[in-house]
DNA sequence: AATAGTGCCAACCGCCGGGTT
DNA sequence: GAACCCGGCGGTTGGCACTAT
């Protein structure tokens, strides 16, 4: 099937975009709404496809886009989905709020690539370039174990950021406009100082983190089980709760009655009939989120058994329980949160944990390390 | 000061999959 | 089911900025 190429129409123009045309574009959408990318450039009166109109905006002018340096968390983020996702930049990018698909791809390869390598490690499978996890015999299962939660949790998380990307439609957050920008102003945001605050997109992290921990730790247990893993939804963590869903078929969902623990002014969807409250402060956004999660519960079958999972919550606005997460995965833990700690802070938890954790806890700790010598963080969040 | 080398990133390219006719 | 449209994705590249020699 011959396809035609939308931008080898003649006259059409390529290469960086002017200030007048980022106006442009920027009007239009803002206007009108991106509509049809291929009729967009004719109406907005620029020489430009479809094609190079949207990514200008996706990648560029969009408002919702968090430029300048990446945070130590963020560098976390990416090298660990990496681990579990490889090069779905897409993905990715839905669990690093306002960064881009092609911003965190080139900041892979350009950056942490390079630091991983450095480091010995095989990018590409993220294992050590010398020896390969879980090689010895006595980690054969083990590392199957791994494969095998790594292929689910990894269509898991992509079924998540599905999820993800159709919320964001109701959680209208633009910052200020864009418009003046310019090609030639596409610097650094360097007057961020301030490190952003935790994106709560992290806790699936901590989730999988917790899980692989725990296998390592029990010497990867037969009755191995799958967690359940947040959904980021924004990062704007007062608005809009950390929510888990009970990866169970059965699992039903419903506006909660009045015994809901939610404060005055807030809507609670009840899940399960279990007592399980997620509180929304607008009305709509709860009836979106329920819509979305009612259509989206298949999306939690994926896992191996699903009818072994169970529920789990956290309490993502105490901030003072930043293990939460992995403490719900409480059938799945051998180690406590405390050791948890103890691993991702870098430290020898052998001794509280047993197993065979230094060997294979070198990865995670050499990340860690590899973030901790990074100039751009001062703390870890685990 | 001039040149070469390197890093970085916006933008392009080609492919793919879903939806529509 | 085939043909086509369209948007999205990941890989790659061109060119600017910066650094080293």
């Amino acid at each position: 099937m011959v396809r035609s190429q939308c931008c080898d129409k003649v006259g059409l123009k390529k290469g960086p975009w002017t200030p007048e045309e980022d106006q442009k574009l920027l009007a239009y959408v803002e206007e009108h709404g991106h509509g049809s990318w291929r009729a967009l450039p004719a109406k907005a009166g620029l020489q430009r496809c479809g094609k190079s109109c949207r990514l200008r905006w996706t990648n560029y002018l969009r408002p919702d886009i968090k430029r300048g340096k990446f945070s130590l968390q963020e560098e976390q983020t990416i090298i660990q989905l990496h681990a579990l996702l490889g090069n779905r930049w897409s993905v990715i990018a839905t669990h690093l709020p306002k960064r881009t698909d092609n911003e965190i791809k080139n900041y892979w390869n350009t950056h942490l690539k390079k630091r991983l390598d450095k480091m010995g490690i095989d990018p590409v499978t993220h294992k050590p370039k010398a020896d390969s996890f879980g090689s010895g015999s006595g980690h054969s299962k083990g590392a199957a174990h791994l494969s095998h939660m790594a292929q689910w949790e990894s269509a898991r998380l992509e079924a998540e950021a599905r999820l993800v990307r159709e919320s964001k439609v109701i959680i209208p957050n633009p910052p200020p406009n864009r418009i003046g920008s310019t090609a030639s102003a596409q610097v650094s945001d360097k007057s961020s100082a301030a490190p952003p605050a935790r994106p709560q997109c992290l806790d699936v992290l901590k989730a999988w983190q917790g899980v692989v921990f725990s296998m390592l730790s029990a010497g990867i247990s037969d009755s191995l089980e799958s967690p359940t893993s947040t959904l980021n939804f924004s990062e704007n963590e007062s608005a809009i709760p950390l929510i888990g869903v009970q990866k169970n078929s059965a699992t039903t969902l419903a506006f909660a009655t009045n015994n809901a623990p939610c404060n005055g002014g807030t809507t609670a969807i009840e899940f399960n009939s279990g007592n399980q409250f997620e509180c929304f402060e607008k009305l709509n956004e709860a009836a979106q989120v329920k819509q979305n999660l009612d259509s989206s519960l298949a999306l939690h079958d994926i896992s191996p058994d699903a009818s072994n999972h169970n529920a789990w919550f956290d309490s993502a606005t105490n901030e003072n329980a930043p293990m939460g997460i992995v403490e719900g995965l409480s059938e799945i833990l051998v180690c406590t949160s405390q050791d948890h700690n103890a691993f991702f802070a870098g430290e020898n938890i052998n001794d509280s944990c047993g197993g065979n954790l230094e060997e294979n806890g070198n990865y995670w700790n050499s990340l860690l390390n590899l973030v901790d010598a990074s100039p751009t963080g001062t703390s870890s969040v685990f």
